[in-house]
DNA sequence: TAGTTATTATGAACAATTCACAATAAAAAG
DNA sequence: CTTTTTATTGTGAATTGTTCATAATAACTA
């Protein structure tokens, strides 16, 4: 039986290696951060499980840091976003969720059924999306798909409850 | 001075006419609602400013019906909402907004200054957004594009606040 | 190795929204 | 037109996700 997973990707990321970890030693430095172990942490867990609620990505970093607090995780977690090191990207009706791939113009795919992300790269040719036809003379600076919809998984489990009902009301 | 006018259309939308007060009595009637003074004070308020939070839809429904709660309105929009009489979108880092143009498959332009919203229609063709490359077999219900920009307006004046810092600096 | 200052921890507060239940009023029935 | 039924609204409180203010800690700098 298909179990539900809450904002889990189908293909879970590895484990970061030592090259991505001084990569982001690299970046915080060059962003004038400090690298602390809280930090590391931090990109570790939401590397390792992208689409991490906050609540998710502070478990995960209490495995190896058992003290962390919530309020630190959420500090580190908006200082990141402004320096783009992580990406927030909010769904309707969940908590904000965060990922280690940024600027790269990729979307989201939503199930509103077991609230699973998936992402989704750019639908037609490069950046279609961010050439809408009227634009208000407003000067855009991203733009960001949100496809809602019901993911394989989920809609196996429908049909199966709905030939189960059938088959109890005949 | 251009003010900056939080949540509001560029062309505010007019008074809801009779034809379309008496098109929403048909529609709740056809959902097995009930035709309730709140519930089309509520619709009259989002009409008349489309893009409103629940703060200014309580505020101005209470011009007519002062006695009405937050609460009622929460439940009213939730329910309009579920029966796709209202949408409901959520720009990040803001409460939730409303509107009454629904199933037209419409996306939204938001100023990151002064959190103004626009109305923008499909960008390329008639529903590109939903057909991605890759869907991991995910059936899509809808596209939502978030184009995140800095407005006219908005740009006007960071344009005059440049000049003025580089008049006294130098 | 000590000093400086960003970062983290502590504790509380907050805003937006939702809940449980009682009071009210729209629609249906008589 | 009145009564009955039940959706809808109002009352009051709770909850969730997040942010704030300030003290303690630990990374970097000299």
């Amino acid at each position: 039986m298909a179990t539900i997973q809450q904002t889990q990707t189908a293909r879970p990321r590895q484990e970061a290696t030592e090259a991505i970890r001084r990569a982001w030693t690299q970046e915080l430095r060059a962003h004038g951060r400090r690298v602390t172990r809280q930090r590391l942490a931090v990109l570790s867990a939401i590397h390792r499980a992208p689409h991490s609620t906050a609540d998710a990505i502070v478990a995960s970093v209490r495995e190896e840091l058992p003290t962390i607090t919530m309020q630190s995780v959420y500090v580190v977690l908006a200082d990141l976003t402004n320096i783009d090191m992580l990406r927030k990207f909010e769904p309707p009706g969940t908590p904000a969720l965060y990922e280690t791939r940024t600027g790269d113009n990729h979307h989201h795919a939503f199930c509103i059924r077991c609230l699973r992300v998936e992402d989704v790269d750019c639908a037609v040719g490069e950046a279609p999306c961010l050439i809408p036809s009227e634009h208000h003379g407003m000067t855009f600076i991203s733009a960001d798909v949100l496809y809602r919809g019901i993911c394989a998984d989920c809609q196996q489990e429908i049909d199966r409850e709905i030939v189960a009902q059938n088959t109890t009301l005949s």
